[in-house]
Formats: C-alpha cells, structure tokens, sequence
DNA sequence: CGAAAAACCGACCGGTCGGTCGGTATAAGT
DNA sequence: ACTTATACCGACCGACCGGTCGGTTTTTCG
C-alpha cells in the first residue's frame, strides 16, 4: 500500500512546511510553493492534508508537543525551585534557537490566519503554559523567603509574561552569527530573570 | 482644489489602515477593506498611495517617529540616568498599549511582507533604538556601581534586548479588561529590570 | 502475477487580490 | 463663468490563490 507510511510522510510535509512558513511568511507561501519544496504537484500534497489550515495548525499542535516533551516534562523531574526554573530559562531559549524546531517560531507569529476554533485549542494550550511558568516563578520566591530574606516584589504573573516576553521575543533579532550567541544569552537571562523576581 | 488637504488625507487613511492590519493582519486585509472602511473606492484609494506597500511602510515609518516623539525625545530630556530609564520603560510601555498608536503594533508585527529594500529602512532606525536603550542601561549600571557598589553582572546589550522583548510581547497577550492592567505593568517591569541589572 | 489500495499528477475552477485607467464630479483661482 | 488641477468612481485586467477531480503510476499484499 503505502511506499512509506503515512506518519512519516505527513511529518516531512510539516517539516517543509514549517520552514517555508518561518522563511516567508505563512500567507506569502502558497501550497504550490510548499509542494515544489517536496517534489510533489499541489494535488499531491492535497492527498495528505485537507486544507492549508490544517498544516498551520498540526505545525502549532507540533510546537505544543515539542515545548512539552522538551521544556516541560524535563523541568518537572526537577526537584529544587531555583534549579527547575534554571533549566525551564535554559531549555526554553534552546527550542526557540533550534534550527530543527522552526514550528516554535511560527507558532508564535502566525496567529492571526488559523481560524477561531483552532486557534482557541492553541490558545489553550499556551495559556496552560503560562500558568505553568508562574507556578515555578511562585515556588522560587516562596522558597528564597524563606533561606534568604529576600524581599521579592514583583509578582509571579508580571514576572511570568515578562520571561516569556523577552525569550519568544528572540526570534525578532538574534542572528547564530552575531555578537549574542546562544552561550551568552542563556546565563545573561536567567541572571536577569534572577535578580528581577528576588528584588 | 483639494476638499481636504492631502496631507490630512493620507494620515485619514493610514490611520485606518493601521487600524484593520492590526486587527485583521496585513495579509489578509484588501485594498477594497482599507478603501471601504474609509467610505472609499479602490481607485479613489489608489489616488492617495502608489502601493499597498507604501502604506505599510508609512504606517511603520510613522511608528518609529511617534517612538522618537513619545518616547526617546522626552527621555533625552531627563538627566538623572536611573530616572531616564525608568521613563522608558514607562513611556514604551504606554506607547505599546496606546490604542490610539497602533502604528507600533502593527511594525512590531508585519516586517515580513515589507520589500527588502523598504524594511532595511525600517530595522536601520530600530537598531538605532536598541543601541538608544543599551546606552541607556550601561549608563544606570555605571552609576549604580560608584554610588552602592552593586555587581551588575548583565551585559547591557542582553538587557536591552531581554527589555524590549518583554514589552514587546506585550501586545500578543494584553487583554484591557484582565487582571494585568496598564498601571501595574509598569512598576513591575520596572522593578524587574532594576533588580535584573544591578544583580 | 494480479488485484487492490494508496500516492501522485496536472489540468482545471471559482474567487479574490493588487493594481490600472478613462471618465466624471468637485472645488479653488481669476 | 471659465479654466485647471485634484479627488474620486467603477469597471476592468492579469495573476495567483486555495482547493477539486478524474485518471495514472507505484507499491504492497495475497
């Protein structure tokens, strides 16, 4: 039947797609453009999905499972706050820098063309997240009252968009080649997020 | 011979065209959008802008000397280098969330269908305004060191960026009506900054 | 080998897009 | 009132878009 399962052939189409979609642009690319990419005609690609909505969706459902399997699960099987949110800081900027996961970056700019009911799924699912990150942020500052005194001001949820913020924000101007390479950015993150949520 | 002068003419219109890119994405708004919103034929519009892509790079244009206006010319005129950075972040912050500037959104988001050489133009004036807020950073930590002997360990540069990131993330999440308003946003940022860059 | 199913092609469709153009209405200058 | 330049309209164009479909190739299974 198959001359390659079908599994695999859709995920190779969401690879492509994934990165055609972050180089142009999801609207400026056009399913022809993401069939040639594949050697395959339009119809062909039409075999495997139904509609361009439904590549854009898989890719952000992708995303989702990515951030999951590499961010969340790791971070869980951490004991000490201050570590988990450490490797939460370390792990996250590393997906959205990956040159193999390009879905994190379109999952964070192409919102707007998903249609409502699978872009509130998204929604969900990164709201969820959030939440997340505010626990961890939570616990932290919990726990340094209580070893250190410290006074921690700012609350976990302006700290929790704050983190967020400035590390999906990355994908706006880092270049692998410049002067702020993955290496740095990674200490000089967490020391800020550090200082800022104990202050 | 003008009804109106030209000059109010295509503000009107730019004005509203930042409206609907911001809402509906630039993609999917139509010349026929713009021109209707505006109780306007297409070809009337056309009167008034050679390209769609001319009002795109007006309206971001138009960002980045509101941002001049509203936010580096007043900062420039402050002395002390902690209160000037305290001014920005207050002053970029109420720039980002100003219903009434939706330019800015509408240029944090839409680099992508911009003509290569147009938005050449566009990021020559941001990294103007990166190398503005670093100045600005470098400055406070200068005389944060002499006056309280404070460590700061964060490059200014990985501030600036992990600043504008986290404010300009702020549109893909602010809600007005949520529990996160304007004016606590600004003292928490605020604090996580000055607590991130003293550390 | 032969049959059945999945993979694939390429021509095609309706619709919409950005943009054009000839002509008309409007208003200002004199 | 007449000229002149601008503002504007609406029909139109070619291109391309997402999506369809009937038929053909390829692969797997018996």
């Amino acid at each position: 039947m198959p001359r390659e399962a079908p599994v695999d052939s859709r995920q190779e189409i969401l690879r492509t797609a994934a990165r055609l979609f972050q180089q142009r642009g999801y609207d400026a690319t056009s399913m022809n453009d993401v069939a040639a990419a594949l050697k395959l005609s339009k119809g062909g690609l039409y075999h495997h999905f139904q509609s361009k909505d439904e590549i854009l969706f898989e890719i952000m459902n992708h995303a989702m499972e990515i951030t999951q399997e590499l961010v969340i699960a790791p971070v869980r099987r951490i004991a000490d706050p201050e570590e988990r949110l450490r490797a939460l800081i370390r792990l996250h900027i590393e997906v959205v820098l990956s040159p193999r996961d390009r879905e994190i970056t379109v999952m964070l700019h192409e919102n707007h063309p998903l249609p409502p009911t699978l872009r509130k799924r998204i929604n969900t699912r990164k709201k969820e997240y959030i939440h997340f990150v505010e626990g961890l942020i939570t616990d932290v500052q919990a726990s340094a009252q209580r070893s250190r005194h410290a006074k921690c001001a700012v609350s976990p949820r302006a700290a929790a968009f704050a983190l967020l913020g400035m590390i999906n924000w990355i994908y706006q101007w880092y270049k692998p080649e410049g002067d702020l390479q993955a290496n740095n950015l990674v200490p000089q993150f967490t020391e800020l997020i550090f200082g800022g949520i104990m202050a």
